[in-house]
RNA sequence: GGGCCCGUAGCUCAGUGGCAGAGCAUCUGACUUUUAAUCAGAGGGUCGAUGGUUCGAAUCCAUCCGGGCUCACCA
């Protein structure tokens, strides 16, 4: 049972998946009779491994799918729908075996031999790549294979219907191809008995009560008839759109604006075979740091391992849920701002009214049951503190920190009481922190290299540190820093009369041993990085190997 | 040519009818033995333009300017 607050607040909230929702309601108040079940499908294209679209695709229409479940009592059911009776068209760049897949150009996915040796067929292998990912975010769904509903009869009645309205799908299909292309086109794309191969060849003639269609083979110049049921024929891509709309009464379905002529098309025809087509929307292309559109065969922008490397998926989940309807870059950079408006959402979630909290993205990102976020601090006034990415990979930067250990070090010289057990999330951000400091931030590091007076001074620095007690305090550590900072050209004379160090001698400690500009105090960063370490870094700074 | 998106501070962007905001950057001050995951403060905008609706517009409508993406092969 859904609380009635909850659903009167939700069939007022103005976030876009209970729009979404509010669309799917009045399609449900249009029918006449009682609808038994609400169905969402999502759309994959098996020729390739899942990339980021097909994730954001799964999440956002979960986000829908959720915000309806919240609006009504009826039940709802997700079909994640691969095409894998599609030809091959192009032998992809990332996969083992090419020489072999090659030999199997416009075969049916299904019946392509695996070329990772590990499945039935090219098929099935992507269709467990996809299934093992949408397992992995703990989505929903029913998967559903083209291969199986085309050859078990499912799509039968639906094709035979298409055959009937041959002459009113070429109609709809027609306008929108070019001279040359339309010459050959066909809804049907027939199963070369022989070959295998998927056909797309013209129809020379159709018999309706039959349910067959009479093509011609080009090369051989035979002739064929050959029945549309039973997977002896697939449709051509929007014409299969659409009878799949129609066969299985989908009511809604999202895709990419890229898409939006042949969704235009597809409904025209889901009308002419006889049913309302889903609704859904268009939402905007990713694009990679140059503006251009994210697409599988082209490699570019980010992949979901990559972002999955640098943060969690709650955060990629946060930029899929952000403004469906406009292109957003994706690429590294976005991935610190991601994870730190994800914290601030799901910190501010427990200060807000219903309304607010249903216009929260972790609302929608977690199903209506956020977590609570980690707080590192509670300060007196009753406000909480948390730890930011950003904030992470400043202190991974100047601490040069390579290991958590090093930075639950400083994390806990600040909160004492923190610990990974306590805060598993923020351990994982921290090992996030020190990847995105390795691939990004350490090669941009800039090393300067001693002069021959500085060198002189690190090598009396490493010396004194080696003669210090292995637990020596970050206090004594920093001593040693002073004593030997007390030289020239960095000696200066105190308003009391005392010898002092410059801020010279520090810059050129940050400059030559860590390549930045500023950094934590020395003596603390040396007590955590270790003594040892400290030295080898001195040793390497003037060896000139670290720049 | 059709469609879609964007234009708000130096930069990146929030902000869908009610006093123009955040982060970063910049500047000032305090504090620490002179080093900052410290604290306090400041400057900075004709919200692309014009017209309209409204008591009230960054926000809604129309037109225009500028930038970009996408489709018109295949999926």
């Amino acid at each position: 049972m859904i609380d009635q607050l909850l659903r009167a607040a939700a069939l007022d909230s103005k976030a876009w998946p209970f729009e979404e929702a509010r669309k799917l309601l009045e399609r449900v108040k249009g029918k006449k009779h009682p609808m038994k079940e609400v169905l969402f499908e999502t759309g994959y294209g098996p020729s390739g491994l899942p990339h980021i679209g097909t994730f954001g695709e799964v999440a956002r229409t979960s986000m829908v799918r959720h915000a309806f479940e919240t609006m009504s009592d009826i039940p709802t059911r997700l079909l994640c729908f691969s095409d894998d009776m599609d030809g091959l068209r192009k032998v992809p760049d990332n996969i083992p075996n090419k020489e072999m897949v090659v030999q199997h150009l416009g075969h049916k996915l299904t019946t392509i031999p695996d070329p990772f040796g590990k499945y039935e067929s090219f098929g099935h292998h992507n269709n467990a790549m996809l299934r093992r990912f949408l397992d992995a975010y703990g989505f929903q769904y029913e998967f559903a294979s083209a291969t199986d509903y085309y050859t078990s009869g499912r799509f039968d009645k639906a094709l035979l219907r298409a055959l009937a309205c041959y002459d009113e799908i070429m109609a709809i299909m027609l306008p929108s191809l070019r001279e040359e292309r339309s010459q050959t086109y066909s809804p049907f794309l027939p199963v070369h008995p022989e070959s295998g191969v998927v056909m797309q060849v013209p129809i020379e003639s159709r018999d309706v009560e039959a349910g067959t269609i009479v093509w011609r083979d080009p090369q051989s110049g035979k002739t064929y008839e050959t029945l549309v049921t039973g997977g002896n024929c697939k449709l051509q891509w929007k014409p299969d759109w659409a009878m799949r709309w129609h066969a299985l009464d989908v009511d809604y379905e999202m895709s990419g604006k890229d898409l939006i002529d042949s969704v235009k098309l597809a409904s025209r025809i889901c009308k002419v075979l006889g049913s309302p087509p889903p609704d859904g929307f268009n939402y905007e292309l990713f694009l990679d740091e140059k503006g251009q559109k994210i697409s599988k065969s082209k490699g570019n922008g980010l992949t979901i391992d990559e972002w999955l490397t640098y943060a969690g998926p709650e955060s990629l989940q946060l930029f899929m849920y952000s403004k469906p309807r406009e292109a957003k870059k994706l690429y590294f950079d976005v991935i610190p701002r991601a994870v730190d408006d994800y914290q601030a959402f799901l910190d501010a979630y427990g200060r807000q009214d219903l309304a607010q909290k249903l216009a929260n993205p972790v609302w929608h990102i977690h199903q209506g049951s956020p977590p609570a976020p980690e707080v590192l601090v509670t300060q007196q006034d009753g406000r909480t503190q948390v730890v930011s990415f950003a904030l992470l990979l400043n202190l991974v930067a100047v601490a040069n920190a390579e290991s958590k250990d090093v930075l639950w070090a400083f994390l806990k010289r600040y909160a004492p009481q923190v610990s990974p057990e306590t805060h598993p999330r923020l351990d994982a951000m921290v090992g996030y922190a020190i990847r995105y400091f390795q691939d990004f931030v350490k090669p941009q590091k800039k090393y300067r290299q001693a002069t021959s007076d500085e060198r002189q001074a690190l090598e009396d620095l490493s010396a004194a540190l080696g003669r210090l007690p292995k637990e020596a305090t970050s206090e004594q550590i920093q001593q040693a820093v002073y004593d030997i900072g007390r030289r020239d050209p960095y000696k200066t004379v105190q308003k009391d009369g005392s010898v002092g160090v410059s801020l010279a001698w520090f810059n050129t400690l940050y400059q030559v041993l860590l390549g930045e500009e500023k950094g934590p105090r020395f003596g603390s960063f040396a007590a955590l990085y270790g003594i040892d370490n400290t030295r080898a870094l001195i040793g390497k700074a003037l060896k000139g190997d670290l720049g």
